[in-house]
RNA sequence: UGGGGAUUGGUGUAACGGUAGCACGAGUGACUCUGACUCACUUAGUCUAGGUUCGAAUCCUAGAUCCCCAACCA
């Protein structure tokens, strides 16, 4: 990174349009540049109370254009793949710029929201590649060779919320706010069509009486339901988010943060700018059903704006976030929305927020998807405002592609079928002599070496590698083929036992001793003598492992469920689990008992 | 019905008045210590109808279809 050229990296594809407004933005110096005072994370006060100070940002990123993003869910569930799009959007963005990136927990309704929610968020958002705690945070990467980010920290909305109650307060006294007391249901009733205006008695009542009420709202001398704060904006307004919205609501639930403190919780158009201005975020990036939300969003900061000056020592004007939005995912046959993940949940069609079957973050990772692979999947599909159903087998696409570059390669018998062979050297005692293989851990890297394998005169392959009479085309075991045991040697087919009712019990072999590691002796040419056109994995049956192997299906059957019925769960697939005993080489099933890391793989875990 | 968005091969996405390209899928072939992977080739598209222009996916007009909005949810 030289001082004269540009820090943005190359796009390695064509830019999205958010990319294109960042560009633009740039160019127009909108946002200005990152400062010593701004670089890293301020000072700030926890969700326990302390405050802690401010770390100072990396000295590279003073003097650059400021960008800084955010991803802010409600701690209402857990995190599933849809959200891992906005968190590689939202994170990618900064790592590009190298700007800033925070976690903000948007805990504005404590009624829904549960610390065990928050504690999965953090793990996801960590594990997903967002290091936001760290102010030096090197985003991107290897491999694609990603810019650097920055940790932004984490935020919560609940420790805004003094602010934003001062914020409130300017507006009551400006005859911006107002209290109501219209109860929810006369509120619905009175709030008109596209064509006829809503209305309430209570919207020209005087800034000090309002100013009265809403202060005994916040000292909890009113039940819940029975007054709301309201921005007084437009009553006729074909957007009807522009219908006086509620600001305040009452609800006297105790808050995961504040406690009891408050009583009062601002609704999400009220707090989510004032979030991102207290912030400095420069974009602030939601979804497609936000756009009608957007003239609100600007309406309320302008609001606190109007009557303040840069020249006034205090109350200059308050930062002003652009908001921006993006088509959210859909992916075919499954289901995203939370209010439906927790049904599955607390119906126990799953077995948690982290089944491997959810499409959830955790869900995804126990069934042992992988960061780099949501986050190739995610510049794949690209960022637009077209609602677009995305291929789940993309996301799989990725993950194969990924696995397929650095996962260690070890052999499982799922559904066993014996094979003995027949000229295998045997003790005194019957027993077949052992012979301990060179098997490699991944044809695609050298580095990852080899492990020594068991092999004796017994093993078990796939039943499905074996036809007593082949299919066209068939390369496997058959009666007078020859196939290679990988790693192993050739061994030819010469029969096969059967039971009473004549299913196959066992398949007879016999191999060549001049073929061993899987390789067919040379001929006087220095070239292999002879071919197979099948290579087969195997185990040595009295080597191998038990253990219980989780085959996981789609959890549904259709591409949209609930599309045709409306009940997502009429299209529930209650095959998607299946339960087999395999057989493990030893060298796996070390791996597997040894590992903490390698959840999808456990024996006996799910 | 009012407001806000969207529409390019089977799917996703570029092209921002100047050759409709890329990826995934599919098909064919080659290669291969798993028929996977990899590689090569092929396949197929601008919602409709008008208009402006030398030239339109792009600009204009009209229409069609889909998504979002009338929680004290986010």
């Amino acid at each position: 990174m030289s001082a004269d050229t540009p820090e943005i990296p190359a796009p390695a594809r064509p830019l999205n349009f958010i990319e294109q407004i960042i560009e633009a933005d740039i160019a127009s110096g909108k946002w200005g540049t990152w400062t010593q005072a701004d670089a890293g994370i301020p000072a700030k006060l926890t969700a326990d109370g302390k405050e802690h100070g401010a770390v100072p940002g990396p000295a590279r990123r003073i003097g650059k254009p400021r960008i800084h993003t955010r991803f802010p869910p409600e701690p209402n569930g857990w995190l599933h793949i849809g959200h891992a799009k906005s968190i590689c959007l939202n994170m990618g963005l900064a790592a590009r710029y190298d700007g800033k990136f925070n976690l903000r927990f948007d805990d504005t309704n404590p009624t829904k929201e549960e610390m065990e929610y928050v504690e999965a968020i953090m793990r996801d958002v960590k594990w997903l590649g967002a290091d936001y705690s760290n102010p030096d945070w090197s985003g991107g990467g290897g491999g694609g060779g990603g810019g650097e980010g920055g940790g932004g920290g984490i935020y919560w909305a609940s420790d805004y919320f003094d602010h934003m109650y001062e914020f409130a307060k300017e507006l009551i006294l400006k005859g911006k706010a107002y209290v109501d007391e219209l109860s929810a249901d006369e509120v619905a009733k009175r709030r008109g069509t596209p064509s006829i205006p809503g209305t309430s008695p209570f919207r020209d009542r005087p800034p000090a009486e309002s100013m009265k009420l809403f202060r005994e709202m916040k000292a909890g001398k009113h039940p819940d339901g029975k007054m709301t704060l309201r921005a007084r904006i437009d009553l006729a307004s074909p957007n009807f988010n522009l219908r006086d919205p509620v600001m305040y609501r009452i609800m006297h639930a105790p808050h995961h943060n504040t406690g009891t403190k408050w009583c009062v919780y601002p609704m999400y158009d009220w707090a989510h700018g004032l979030e991102d201005s207290l912030e400095g975020i420069t974009h602030s990036i939601c979804t497609l059903e936000f756009e009608n939300h957007r003239p609100l969003y600007d309406w309320f900061i302008d609001a606190i704006n109007e009557g303040r000056s840069p020249d006034q020592q205090i109350n200059k004007p308050i930062w002003h976030s652009q908001q921006i939005e993006f088509a959210k995912l859909i992916p075919t046959y499954t289901i995203l929305s939370k209010r439906n993940l927790l049904k599955m949940v607390q119906d126990k069609v799953v077995s948690g927020w982290d089944d491997p079957r959810m499409p959830t973050i955790a869900g995804s990772r126990r069934r042992g998807y992988t960061p780099e692979a949501f986050r190739t999947f995610c510049e794949d599909i690209g960022v637009t405002k077209t609602d677009s159903l995305i291929d789940i087998g993309r996301l799989e696409n990725a993950v194969r592609e990924h696995l397929n570059r650095v996962a260690p390669r070890y052999m499982a018998v799922l559904r066993p079928l014996k094979v003995i062979i027949d000229n295998w050297p045997r003790g005194a005692d019957g027993k077949p002599q052992v012979e301990m293989l060179d098997c490699i851990n991944n044809p695609e890297d050298p580095s990852a070496g080899s492990r020594k394998v068991p092999f004796s005169g017994e093993l078990y392959i796939e039943r499905e590698d074996f036809m007593e009479i082949p299919a066209k085309k068939f390369f496997r075991l058959t009666p007078g083929q020859e196939v290679r045991f990988r790693w192993a040697y050739f061994l030819k087919c010469v029969g096969c036992d059967k039971d009473a009712e004549g299913n196959i019990t066992a398949v007879h072999c016999t191999y060549d001793p001049d073929t061993k590691g899987g390789d067919a002796p040379k001929g006087p040419d220095g070239l292999p003598a002879r071919k197979v056109k099948g290579t087969i994995h195997w185990v040595s049956a009295p080597h191998a492992v038990k253990a219980e192997v989780r085959l996981f299906d789609r959890l549904f059957k259709a591409e949209e469920p609930g599309k045709a019925t409306g009940n997502f769960m009429d299209d529930f697939n209650a095959n998607s689990l299946e339960v087999l005993e395999a057989h493990l080489e030893p060298a796996l099933a070390q791996i597997k008992y040894e590992s903490d890391t390698t959840e999808g793989f456990t024996p006996g875990e799910y």
